[in-house]
DNA sequence: AGTTCTTATCGCAAATGTACGATAGGTAAA
DNA sequence: TTTACCTATCGTACATTTGCGATAAGAACT
């Protein structure tokens, strides 16, 4: 990519906003939100199980999304457990919330 | 991309949202919209005077707006007049809200 | 120690995204 | 018709994302 030379700086709502949107941006991701949601917390392996992507697949998903601070995991051995992040997910909804109006 | 045979199919809503947020996961795109929403309309030109990016570039993030559905250009020779798109911006905001609980 | 179970990480291949300059297209005015 | 103006598209380069199999890492049990 060529780029220009100094880096855009946007608001950090703006950000924010964006790092969210780009983690959401896959649908497997959504789903697997979505999966978390309704079954509280749930281990990797469950999750292979609902996908049919291999397991290093969905556990690159989920590293993304604990990145972004959407989930976070708990260790349970030999499994982990994941669950949402209450917390981000709020800051999320918020951003989304204010950007729509 | 190695990918499997068979296309994972996600449910509509699922796969309507993973496109809105792809689309929002740019920063300049997010500002585009946030421009777009204060200002009512604007034409590209002015967008390329915000922001430090080569016009086609701008014109590139506004093609993808509009693909989403997010925004609509309308004629104004010599110029093109952008606006939200507030029926879709409509449904995309329901989308998030029902996501986020 | 070794075994088993679960998950993360590595290395690769292919697709997609981002940005640019250059060029084309379309309209309005001279 | 030529000129000027604004915007879209093309072609290119490089970065990032996505996906896989293979391998490593960690904990609990034998």
């Amino acid at each position: 990519m060529k780029r220009s030379l100094e880096t855009i700086v946007y608001k950090k709502d703006t950000e924010a906003l964006a790092k969210f949107a780009k983690v959401l941006g896959h649908p497997t991701r959504i789903a697997i939100l979505k999966h978390l949601e309704s079954a509280t917390c749930c281990h990797t392996g469950d999750l292979v199980d609902v996908f049919p992507l291999a397991q290093s697949t969905v556990s690159q998903h989920l590293k993304e999304l604990k990145n972004a601070g959407l989930i976070q995991g708990e260790l349970n051995p030999p499994k982990i457990k994941y669950c949402i992040n209450q917390e981000n997910w709020n800051v999320a909804k918020k951003l989304f919330q204010d950007f729509f109006d």
